[in-house]
DNA sequence: TAAAAAACATACCTTTCAGTATTATTTTAT
DNA sequence: ATAAAATAATACTGAAAGGTATGTTTTTTA
């Protein structure tokens, strides 16, 4: 049974996700938030901690929504590589998806965090680990199977294509440019086809 | 001649650069500010009209740090493709280099900055212009003396790298990881090698 | 449906925020 | 060296911050 204040939690962390994720967490006032969800302060504080509590839940959401929306991508491939593929084709879309909500969480939360909140930092890093992992096992289940080359290492693809996915992400929306994320996709495409095989 | 007003200007610029930068604009008080440089409100605010004036000062401060070191590495070079590689050499000591004030602050500034402070993403907006700019103009020169392939794209390369560069430094800054902007500027190093000529 | 429990609203607390008016001090120019 | 001007310190403002104690309303369970 969901209870009604299960309901309001998630109403909560839903709501103020894309808050914390366009204004960080400092900008992010109390008010924001019960201007946003329309609730009081006795039922934001009935329900969280505090407002560190919340944001970190607010990233969890994010982050959720993110890794299962690649999971559901890449489940449509039937092979390594095909799943890697999907991969990619996640990301072709990311600009789009994640401009609804502020950016990307993961840029947005890393620079937050750093320097302010070690907690929030650390989800980020797990974060980051967890999407590199999606590629590099990808790629040596490919090898395995003898779908990609064996000198391919996939740790270091994982964090080379990331690095290059998050940075076309962070020049997308830094400066409304589309291209450099679908340029730099396509190059991680080519890597793929003519390096991989 | 420069004032004493002057010299307490650019102290004050000087000493909260880096407190912007690591902290962002919002969680970046006036006590902050005045902590760190020993001065009072009343000094602060003889010298800037108000916090937002002073951050777009910091700021200015930290990119013009910056440009001018890049210049310094490519004027070494000789010909465009060896401004090119000094370019990237700069890159390599970007991440100890920026580790010392926070970070860095074309990827700080501008997560903070949008939507936040469009004036404050707009100077970042320039600060990517102009660097793409170095990597562009350097590979057209780089055609013209027929030291680079004529089928080299400038301003498409420019994306490109400083995506990649970019990217491999949000990566190394957020988790504390130096071998990501090292691979990635093999990366780079490579396709120069292997592309360009 | 009524009592108990949970959830939410109201009103208020302390602290800190950015910013200012005024006073004191230090530079500067004569 | 002194008067004028510029600069910095002090003390203060109102607003907004996060958080809480208490009262009211709504759910839940019996």
């Amino acid at each position: 049974m969901t209870t009604k204040a299960e309901k309001t939690t998630q109403f909560i962390i839903k709501t103020v996700a894309p808050i914390f994720n366009k204004k960080g967490y400092t900008a992010t006032s109390l008010s924001d938030i019960t201007k946003a969800t329309g609730l009081t302060k006795g039922a934001i504080y009935g329900n969280f901690d505090n407002k560190e509590t919340l944001s970190l839940h607010a990233f969890d959401y994010n982050v959720t929504m993110i890794l299962s929306r690649i999971e559901q991508y890449m489940e449509k491939g039937n092979t390594p590589l095909e799943r890697l593929m999907y991969f990619v084709r996640f990301y072709k879309n990311y600009y789009d998806f994640t401009s609804n909500f502020g950016g990307c969480p993961i840029i947005n939360t890393a620079v937050d965090a750093k320097n302010m909140h070690p907690e929030l930092l650390e989800k980020v890093q797990d974060a980051i680990n967890k999407i590199e992992g999606y590629i590099a096992s990808e790629i040596e289940k490919g090898k395995i199977i003898g779908e990609i080359r064996k000198t391919i290492p996939g740790d270091v693809y994982g964090k080379r294509f990331f690095s290059l996915i998050q940075g076309a992400i962070f020049m997308s929306q830094t400066t409304n440019d589309k291209s450099y994320t679908t340029d730099c996709l396509n190059v991680i495409i080519d890597t793929i086809n003519q390096r991989f095989k």
